[in-house]
DNA sequence: TACAAAATTAAACACTTGTTTAATTTAAAC
DNA sequence: GTTTAAATTAAACAAGTGTTTAATTTTGTA
């Protein structure tokens, strides 16, 4: 019956489709049967291939992030300078996260509700896991005597991640604020302007002695 | 019938209860009837007193933030060193942020795929008001010779709230990983070491100098 | 007490949801 | 060409949704 994890061109067309609703109307806001009809299959056939629509967005996910972390990875070997190394580090995630705001939207808020608790498990590894490099990035630059000893280190996704998705929630309003209307100077700002934002914010936070 | 803006004890009890589960499961996620059911009173009633879910949700956020901006609006005129009223205003939005997390979530999180485009209008006010006291207290602070001339203010609000935010969706994460695992030291940690966290980011991006 | 308005109820309504069934078509293997 | 498995389909299913109805109870007033 179909129901293995590979992924041939139809699966691979239907988490496109999916990705892209999941992504305007969210998680809960799609249902099967708009995912259905905007991929042009019958509804059965999601059920046929992935089980569930629970299943879907395990195979969305794991299907979009399989090789982020491996990024991470690379980056943190690269020898760059603690405060390149971490500009670099949020040029990577941001645009990464924003390339893929369909499923990362749904990780980031919409897990809150859903339990699935072994689902749970992976996501609180991936998070396990970014953390550990991030703090090996940072420890590297407080050695080198670049960087302050007393950051709070856990709390620094929350500052980077949350900045790009709270400026992303309030679409709209940025759109109408500062004139981004198109979705290319949008997403040229967010490459832009807001990376550095953050870019600033971070290493301000991380070098400036009160 | 009924049907009026006024708010009688039954009504504000059904808004605590809806409040609640809002929280806990989101907006599409509770059901008028579980509403109906914690709050003890007849699925009937709801649409009876506000009309219907989404008028219910719209005098929940009514009756949450409808004070917060005379509070900016106080906080904005007192005589403080500029580095202080930041402070201030972090303190404030974290703390009453915190305090009505059910309303705020939504407001964040659920609003992108509904487009009632009146209550977006509401919405976008009362941001653009908040941006405009935030404004205020930058620009008092930069004629004051304190904060940096470069400064993109509209960027300021994503990294306070997204850094609230992005902290309370991992809730679970953090819980474990900082063990806060009682509400009562999740609170404490987001009074004191979140706060501070984000106090000393704002305050080393608006006075460091490269 | 009698009356009218308001409050409350159980039941029904119309609709959408994710999933499954059982029949049919397509494809591959022998 | 026949057989067997996979792919695809339309239809049904069971459960849940927000809302409305129409009947009943409660309440306040004359």
């Amino acid at each position: 019956m179909m129901l293995t994890n590979e992924l041939n061109e139809k699966k691979i067309h239907i988490l496109k489709v999916a990705e892209k609703l999941f992504a305007e109307k969210g998680f809960e806001g799609t249902s099967i049967r708009s995912i259905s009809k905007e991929a042009k299959i019958n509804i059965a056939m999601i059920s046929y291939y992935f089980g569930s629509k629970e299943s879907l967005l395990e195979s969305l996910i794991l299907y979009k992030i399989s090789d982020l972390k491996q990024e991470l990875e690379n980056l943190s070997k690269e020898n760059l300078q603690p405060v390149d190394k971490v500009n670099k580090l949020i040029e990577l995630y941001i645009n990464r996260i924003n390339c893929n705001r369909g499923v990362f939207r749904i990780m980031h808020f919409e897990m809150t509700s859903k339990k699935s608790s072994d689902r749970k498990k992976v996501f609180t590894e991936i998070k396990m896991n970014n953390l550990e490099i991030i703090e090996r990035i940072i420890r590297e630059g407080q050695e080198k005597g670049v960087f302050r000893k007393d950051i709070v280190i856990p709390l620094l996704t929350p500052t980077i991640l949350g900045t790009y998705f709270n400026f992303f929630i309030n679409k709209e309003f940025y759109e109408e604020l500062l004139d981004l209307k198109t979705e290319k100077k949008f997403n040229a700002y967010i490459n832009n302007n807001l990376t550095k934002h953050i870019q600033q914010t971070i290493k301000a936070l991380l070098v400036y002695e009160n």
